[in-house]
DNA sequence: TGCTTTATAGTCAGAATGACTTTAAAGAAC
DNA sequence: GTTCTTTAAAGTCATTCTGACTATAAAGCA
């Protein structure tokens, strides 16, 4: 309105405004032991130094936000480059608080991950430590990340609900039981397993079955069938949370 | 991962690092006419100058993206400040391609807003000239305003299908016949009439009868009753659009 | 040899949807 | 003024989808 760069500025002097940092932060999620997981680090520098935050960080000036997120994950997970430039990554929101940083003014992009169930991290990069952490067991993070984890957590919800989303979580090949605990791990309630069966089985391209019928010996009960992720993204029409409203 | 900028730096220097600028960019949809227009702005410098290209500008040191959003909107639509607060204004997504602007690293945020028809812009602020412009029929766009377009408009497309947005396309008092055309409009598909009433209607809080029942006479036809927009914000089930697939 | 657990195949009623038909009430064409 | 066209609004009917359940099969465990 008054200040100058109310527009696009004349000269496009990139030291005429107080600079802004853009940063990353990573929701990564993963089932594990049918809870809901949450990587966090620990922070070694201050602020919030011992508290636990989001994985993230700089965006390099020659790399976009989604390549810095998955340079990120990679350090902080250990996981190959290759592996990482497979995992489901998806742009939540930006987040632009002028407070939000108490140094200075900082724009982070938050993204989401979902990834099977890993090794334990290794707290790389300038992490002290990294863990997986129970969904809701985390204490207060630092910054803004509590908001940005449960934007995050309401994201994949709803996103559960009309995609094929929830195979992200699963390895390659799985069975029909490990894609309802995903479900069910993620949206917090049980699932009629014969109705979740019919629809995804009834869906075209959402699994596909594993050819020589092997099964796995999960732990008791019958040996169950394996499936792939299909090729379809979409699910129409969606699989609905029960109790109807989404978040 | 090797420059310095992997992790968080030690001092925060704000100006150690190239800086980045941080903008806003906004897809302002409308239905007029019975058909979907955006709000372009005609480039006044270079690069692009006298191209066509969303409305937006930079975030200032002390406000907020949205803020930022809104602030733009106001000036370049004319719309009183306290107008455009009550708009709906959702942010889309952020876009950060190294490459988007040939001058400088500019990393901007998008917005979409949904707006009732509203009279003629009156190109303000650095802009030439802005102006409603049939969607579709926006020639190549300045920067990557193309693909954040097309974006936005996906996006609100499946936002009409379970969020009782299509309202906010609409005046405070609308037919439902209107409130079809919204849906026929962004989605580019007739409905049926009958069956689209009905499910609006059984649908609990997406709109609600104003009292005396007054009519309006649109233009031929026979008078239909008004509605204003109900308390619910999300539909369940959803209103899926016809040939299932989304985008 | 039973429990318990999980997979898998069905059944059945109610909800939701898609395709239509019909009547009513306006403006436009003649 | 009569007829045609357009849109609103009410209602029908068959199909699909979903939620709630029942039943059987195949494993591990006590």
């Amino acid at each position: 309105m008054t200040a100058p760069a109310a527009g696009r500025p004349e000269g496009y002097d990139p030291y005429a405004f107080e600079p802004f940092a853009v940063t990353v932060d990573l929701a990564v999620f993963t089932v594990r032991d049918e809870r809901l997981h949450v990587l966090l680090v620990e922070r070694g520098q201050e602020p919030f130094r011992g508290a636990w935050a989001l994985p993230g960080g700089f965006v390099l000036p020659q790399e976009s936000a989604e390549q810095a997120a998955r340079r990120e994950l990679a350090e902080e997970t250990g996981l190959l480059p290759r592996t990482v430039a497979g995992l489901h990554l998806e742009q939540l929101r930006t987040y632009s608080d002028p407070d939000r940083d108490p140094r200075m003014r900082v724009v982070s992009v938050a993204y989401t991950a979902l990834v099977p169930d890993l090794p334990e991290p290794r707290g790389g990069g300038d992490a002290a430590r990294a863990r997986w952490t129970p969904y809701g067991t985390d204490g207060p993070l630092a910054f803004d990340h509590e908001r940005i984890l449960a934007d995050a957590h309401e994201r994949i919800g709803a996103k559960l609900e009309y995609t094929c989303l929830a195979t992200a979580f699963c390895p390659p090949e799985f069975t029909l039981g490990e894609l309802r605990q995903v479900y069910e791990t993620v949206w917090g309630v049980a699932l009629d397993r014969p109705n979740f069966r019919r629809k995804v089985l009834t869906t075209p391209g959402f699994v596909e079955a594993v050819e020589g019928p092997p099964r796995r010996t999960g732990g008791r009960g019958k040996p169950a069938a394996l499936y792939r992720a299909g090729a379809a993204s979409a699910l129409h029409p969606p699989l609905l949370r029960p109790e109807g409203r989404s978040s």
